[in-house]
DNA sequence: CTTATTAAGTCAATTGTCTTGACTTAATTA
DNA sequence: TAATTAAGTCAAGACAATTGACTTAATAAG
């Protein structure tokens, strides 16, 4: 054709493509379900006990799943299980938040074998960016020490920080985010670790932790909840993390709530942020979450008031995702004090009706997820792992 | 294993799953790009010139693409484009409305070929259905009078109308539409015209139709606001229709707007209901668009009260679907007069600002779309094409 | 205790689909 | 006129799932 219009087209796709798929299916199988026969799993994914053989041997192999001892179910011979090999893989994830960096470590199934953090100097990428690199670097010698070939066995590098990502910076974070989110940290990671390296906004990390250890386990259609510094929803859409069209599907923090005449964005009503503000919090202080916690645990009349606020807006939040999304379910998270969010999440019943009223719920409307400090950096490390274990539609196309 | 419960698992694919998939590729680049040689195919998808070479001929014999002229573009052999035959699938749309059915036929490109209409008894399914089942042979008829080979080639009926599905009614609907939802539509059309049915809500069939002949064309990432006697939002999302756990994704209409104390749905004051409420028309005047038209026309007073007060919400609901989906673009639709839907959007002007204003667009945030009272039953007919033709994941995995 | 039945799992051959590399065709450029 | 470039075909090969018969090992029936 004689113009230059570049084509649209998808990938097709072939027997590789057909391979890793049926691979990856194994591995979720097992993953959602335990312990699998051969004999189980070809029934589960629909393939034949011949293709299932072949491929558990391959990965029985590589060392990504292991037989149990046979066990006798009634007539026929005996089944004999198959699990997945936690050693089988390990991903260290990051996170970069305002004032401090965390570094997991995980393996195949999502267990946390070392986990460090570092207070991020006030210089933004210009001096943090070392101090990053040595934490990964720390958190990699550790897991070798504990786990034989974990360098063999190392998939990749998650990072995680706060979104979004690619736009012109508003000016109003008073913390530097706006440096680090212009910094080209893909590239100085990726060159630093020698590693595959991915980044995500902090509310699709948490996410992938609900989805691989959490709440969302197992669910093909479900939507976090992540309430931090910022306040973001992850979105699992048909079995896959949505991230839009940019990358910044979810970040639900910007949406403008109009209230009379005046408009907020949920984040500075809703979020850890507001909070600091409103209690005029030092967010850089170490004992920060202990202070929150006391402060809950006393019922302290103002922290009341921001619970009772910030649930009223939530609620409307879990309303909005529900009528927007349809989710099997809707998970309440966030690097927050555990006791804040158990807090909130009461003060947040009775939800607000919506079509999520259904008879044949089978998992409830608003779940507690993961509300832990390192949730995110969890996340951030089960980013590779799922990348690469995952099924997913882009995994079987080329390229 | 000798528990019962059910194993979880995707499905696997095979040989056949990945000759599908590629064939669902060739027409769905040939469907964006307009012509294209079989090399053009080959880079474009990323498979060899031969494996294209071979799914043109399969296809070309199937009758679902044709040759072209040569075209020469410089040195080496002249290229042969390919194109789609519109005549190579036909499918049925249905559209069931409060006081109305409307029936339309297109072919494989989106062609309109025949389209009729009927008013629906207010006895609900029990006198409607006949009424719907005699449209449909009535369009069925005069495509085979027009289009040879019409019976043989189509694939299907699709069918559209008001969500939500598989709630339990909340009575307020007035017009029996409730009872529609309850009746076994689409065994009924099943049993009654012998083809594949499919049932949508009618924001998601409009969706269909911007993404087959609209404004969503060859995009992946995009939102449908769809502004008819109900409201609701089509999302295309990854490239494929998304429709939730239950069907009822996009329901927006039911989303609560927050203001000061009450709440009221979005559905209440931007749809064509509130306008006929506000305006006290009757909703079954067979007139009542070219009433509107010319009420928008003369700048009846109260009509821009309406619009200005619509605008303002609709604004806000663009906001909102920028900031939590990251669409490449916001397709405003409708099944209301078109110059209805073009005050609107001038009304809706200037947008609020969101994460959507990046310097690297290629489309405009907000677009027009199909506004036109046939969008839904043109959507409700492209579904078929699309469930048959377009790649999507669900299509490469067995069953 | 013996035999039938059931289910898990393997073996070897086959099938379906894409890939590879050499070749043919037909245009432009030197 | 010859070299170059690109489209497209041919025939053989590679890869991965399928098929159907077979083996193994348990329980159930007589």
């Amino acid at each position: 054709m004689n113009d230059t219009r570049p084509i649209r087209a998808k990938s097709g796709t072939n027997h590789e493509g057909t391979s890793a798929h049926n691979r990856r299916v194994m591995i979720d199988a097992l993953r959602v379900n335990g312990a699998l026969s051969r004999a189980d799993l070809a029934r589960a994914t629909r393939l034949t006990k011949q293709t299932v053989s072949n491929i558990i041997d391959e990965l029985e192999r590589d060392g990504l799943v292991t037989s149990q001892q046979t066990v006798r179910n009634g007539r026929g011979q005996p089944s004999t299980p198959y699990v997945l090999v936690p050693e089988g893989a390990f991903a260290i994830g990051l996170q970069i938040d305002r004032h401090m960096t965390r570094a997991i470590a995980v393996d195949l199934v999502g267990n946390v074998l070392v986990r460090m953090e570092a207070k991020l100097p006030s210089g933004g990428p210009a001096t943090g960016a070392k101090v990053i690199l040595d934490l990964v670097a720390d958190v990699r010698r550790q897991l070798a020490e504990i786990a034989t070939q974990s360098e063999e066995r190392l998939i990749g590098l998650g990072a995680a920080m706060p979104g979004p990502f690619g736009l012109a910076g508003n000016g109003d974070d008073p913390w530097m985010m706006e440096a680090w989110q212009k910094f080209p940290l893909l590239e100085a990671l990726a060159v630093g670790t020698g590693l595959d390296v991915s980044i995500q906004n902090d509310a699709a990390a948490a996410t992938i932790a609900e989805r691989m250890v959490g709440a969302a386990h197992g669910l093909d259609h479900a939507v976090c909840l992540y309430v931090g510094y910022g306040i973001g929803a992850g979105l699992i859409l048909g079995g896959e993390l949505y991230t839009g069209a940019n990358g910044n599907a979810g970040e639900i923090g910007m949406a403008l709530l109009t209230m009379g005449d005046q408009s907020t964005p949920l984040e500075h009503r809703a979020s850890l942020a507001s909070l600091y503000q409103y209690l005029s919090l030092d967010a850089a202080d170490p004992d920060l979450y202990a202070k929150i916690h006391d402060l809950v645990s006393a019922d302290d009349r103002r922290i009341i008031a921001w619970i009772e606020a910030a649930a009223s807006d939530l609620r409307w939040s879990v309303h909005l995702i529900e009528t927007i999304f349809d989710p099997q379910t809707v998970i309440l998270c966030g690097s927050a004090p555990r006791i804040l969010v158990d807090r909130l999440i009461t003060a947040m019943g009775p939800l607000l009706p919506s079509i999520a009223e259904r008879r044949d719920r089978t998992v409830a409307r608003l779940q507690i997820g993961i509300a832990d400090p390192w949730s995110v950096a969890l996340g951030a490390a089960a980013g590779p792992i799922s990348q690469e274990f995952d099924p997913r539609y882009a995994a079987i196309l080329k390229d």
